[in-house]
DNA sequence: CAAAATTAATAGTATTACTATCAATATTGA
DNA sequence: TCAATATTGATAGTAATACTATTAATTTTG
């Protein structure tokens, strides 16, 4: 797995970027520093200066990149969404058994991960940390519609999709498919988020992770 | 119900607001159009300096009331989740039979609400459209943990338990009752913005909404 | 190695998110 | 009722943010 995905490129909508950062060592330092810089100061004390002066490069610079902080955030979320997809498609697919194809992945959509995979620039423990605490914000901004449009958020809602179709082979007359599916992907989250800052309304915590609670529910909403 | 609210003063955490708004005319006129501009700009866009425009007023004045616009938006919703939470009260309190009271209460969290109920100077309808467009930015905030030990969530958490409660009198044995709860108080409002702006991922749209969604998973799971 | 592309450095602008000061007005209570 | 007090309004000012523009320096490439 780990060698396989060394290969393999994640495609991010070129709408995310004016400049393809995956092209240049500039771009790459770019991403692998905003990824921590996010996580350190959080997205709304995260500037382009405070990045820049983290990678030694000037704040125009990152302007050649990417529009805006904004639109950096939905490249960041959009790789980690296309790099789960990757996961979804290559470890559900040879399972036959349709419950069992569908309990992984939710566990792929749900988990926390732990250690990060090798992608060179990508360290995706973090980044999966910080799409824990902002990636709401990606979606409950001013653009949201505009950038629907735009096609931003195809690859999240093909997650979406692709679980509904497992939902569905396992019961075809579940009427809330899309619904389900969506309160996990999105839930989940903000269960991880909860196990961080509001733990007294969460059975989430160190020893339990929201995949128990979403796979238990499944099983018996579903069967 | 209506008069009985009228009669009654929702009590907001004073760590929210610098001077009480209640106790002034510039004080609720500042709350009702921060309503109804937070409604028409969007959160982001809002301003100090427009709100003062809007209600013919000085900038500098709004700000003997709010810190800042953080602190009205977490003013805004614990005032929501308050009212919220004397609805639960009032309208579970005289049902006997466990699963219905459950419901009752679900129903309260998950439904949108229509018209307003005359609190002179807040209209909650347009109260529920900005907390389904906005609340989660006030829990996702970098100043979550420090708010959170102010006991500016308190009410918010404090709904969550009573359904907890809820949950554990009809099913006892119901492993997940807190993440349950917090999982459909905020997926409700998660399932009311994916109505309005990615309808491809939910169920819910005019003729269904997220209380239907929500009460069949819990008649489907915890009996 | 010359041309083209990229990056760095510097400067500058508009807006935001405030704070400070002082005058004008409204409220209150003795 | 009038004087003290509180509230509000007007104006000005600051630091930071979120950019844009320009030009020079450096790197890449054909």
């Amino acid at each position: 797995m780990q060698d396989l995905l060394a290969n393999i490129k994640i495609q991010v909508n070129p709408k995310t970027y004016v400049k393809d950062p995956e092209t240049s060592d500039l771009g790459k330092k770019i991403i692998k520093n905003s990824i921590l810089l996010i996580d350190e100061i959080g997205f709304e004390e995260f500037t382009f200066k405070k990045l820049g002066e983290k990678i030694g490069s000037n704040e125009s610079s990152i302007y050649r990149y990417f529009e805006n902080k904004h639109k950096l955030l939905v490249y960041l979320s959009s790789w980690y969404w296309a790099w789960i997809e990757y996961r979804l498609v290559f470890s559900t697919n040879n399972i036959n058994d349709k419950f069992e194809k569908l309990k992984k992945a939710i566990l792929i959509v749900t988990e926390s991960i732990e250690d990060d995979s090798k992608t060179e620039h990508i360290n995706e423990a973090v980044l999966n940390k910080i799409i824990i605490e902002e990636f709401t914000k990606t979606l409950y901004s001013k653009n949201v519609d505009e950038e629907n449009k735009e096609g931003i958020f195809l690859i999240y809602k093909q997650i979406n999709y692709r679980i509904e179709k497992m939902i569905l082979d396992v019961n075809p007359n579940y009427p809330f498919a899309k619904s389900l599916v969506s309160s996990i992907i999105q839930g989940s989250l903000h269960q991880h988020f909860l196990k961080n800052h509001l733990k007294t309304i969460t059975n989430c915590n160190e020893n339990v992770n929201p995949s128990e609670f979403y796979i238990h529910l499944i099983e018996n909403l579903l069967r």
